[in-house]
DNA sequence: TTCAAAGTATGGTCTGACCATAGTATGGTC
DNA sequence: GACCATACTATGGTCAGACCATACTTTGAA
């Protein structure tokens, strides 16, 4: 194996004091001055490992002084999925379809796993929200908030983190789709359906409308091919 | 907003310089040095920048000469989402619970979207070698490899790569609860069956199959709690 | 008591130096 | 001409020190 980086084994002592110490949320770590001294490296080496650490959302960075300054522990992972998809959306490695897919999934499993059913109170306000939308812009916006609220449903934060990162990742696409419609109403009835069969725990029925309500998002990325006679 | 960061510039930059040139997997990056005269900023923020685009998976830095040195672009999302989920599980914002449950989301779904049969062939030659395994540790392996299977038969990059990052995030786990139960004959069979299933075109069946395995896998995660009387 | 100014701890960035690594070029030897 | 040991060099990895930007804390005057 490769010698470990010492940025690498920073990481790793790091993470190794959030175990030992019982660190969580809000907890903060000590400055990249005193950490290197401690760690006995260069502060280059902290601030890179520290850089890791924030990609990955653990670790959340802030200059000045007080309560707030330093790096604070946070719990942002639906950033690192964001980038991560982005990314590899751009060099060819992941494809739309295969993000689009990811999200019905996720979706279908939430309304057939109901382990929160908070999330029909944000989908109902986020329904009430895009009848009111003006643009496309803040209908999209809304719609997102009820996507989301979909997610959680199913009490995992996972899901629900991956479900803002899908969205952030094609929010541009989502937008594009609906100026391009030029109307809502066929998407604002699916999602009535959606929440209304959901709220009646009729899992089954709402992933069937969940599905339909994507197809007619996406007919690019859903449709499967005509077959040629 | 906040003012952005040099290193943030930088990945935006490079972001799009992957894009304008069409750059994919395989193709190499200017130099750390030659990167920071090109972008008028000091190599440490290039390399602060290399360093997000390295946990995320898209390159891959090599120290040395010759035409794999340098930072070359890949395709590794599975580390930065397994690196994602040991922080965060570390940190308590997600419990293996959820973990476990994305797991059997994925490959329900799966066995009943199947898109590339090859998994199959993947979850054969796994099983055939579960079958030869001597202790726990290699039983696993190979286990592994049968779930990186079923989630191949979808298709999706981004579900095989969450699942090769689930199960090295929750492998120490799986090899504990394979050495308590002290014997493979149940799993096996388990796992014969989704095999079975998924290759005759059954995708309810083995949906329904996967959910038993883990229910007999993780017991302690998956049983609703027993009922007060 | 209020508020403006100075102080200070923190992250952000740059420069330059040196080390480690691993191909590449050189040149001697057979 | 073929082979191999040596020196070279381009690349990432690390460190030290300096300085800037930010934002809270303290001080002290009004």
């Amino acid at each position: 194996m490769r010698k470990p980086r010492t940025f690498e084994d920073v990481i790793a002592r790091i993470e190794r004091r959030i175990a030992d110490d019982g660190l969580t949320v809000g907890d903060r770590l000590p400055g990249e001055r005193r950490l290197a001294e401690e760690l006995q490296v260069g502060r280059s080496s902290v601030r890179e490992a520290l850089r890791v650490l924030e990609t990955l959302g653990v670790v959340s960075s802030q200059a000045g002084r007080g309560p707030d300054a330093g790096a604070v522990l946070t719990s942002r992972p639906e950033s690192a999925l964001a980038d991560l998809l982005r990314l590899h959306l751009g060099t060819a490695s992941l494809s739309l379809g295969e993000v689009i897919a990811t999200r019905l999934m996720i979706e279908q499993w939430a309304v057939q796993h109901v382990d929160a059913p908070e999330g029909l109170e944000v989908m109902r306000a986020a329904l009430e929200q895009m009848e009111r939308a003006g643009d496309a812009r803040s209908f999209v916006d809304h719609d997102v908030t009820f996507h989301l609220g979909v997610a959680l449903l199913s009490g995992n934060r996972l899901l629900a983190a991956t479900m803002r990162a899908l969205r952030q990742t094609i929010h541009a696409y989502s937008v594009a789709a609906v100026e391009a419609a030029g109307r809502t109403d066929v998407l604002m009835a699916d999602h009535w359906r959606i929440y209304e069969l959901a709220a009646a725990g009729d899992g089954r029925g709402a992933a069937q409308a969940v599905a339909d309500h994507l197809a007619h998002a996406y007919p690019a990325l859903t449709t499967p091919p005509p077959p040629t006679p």
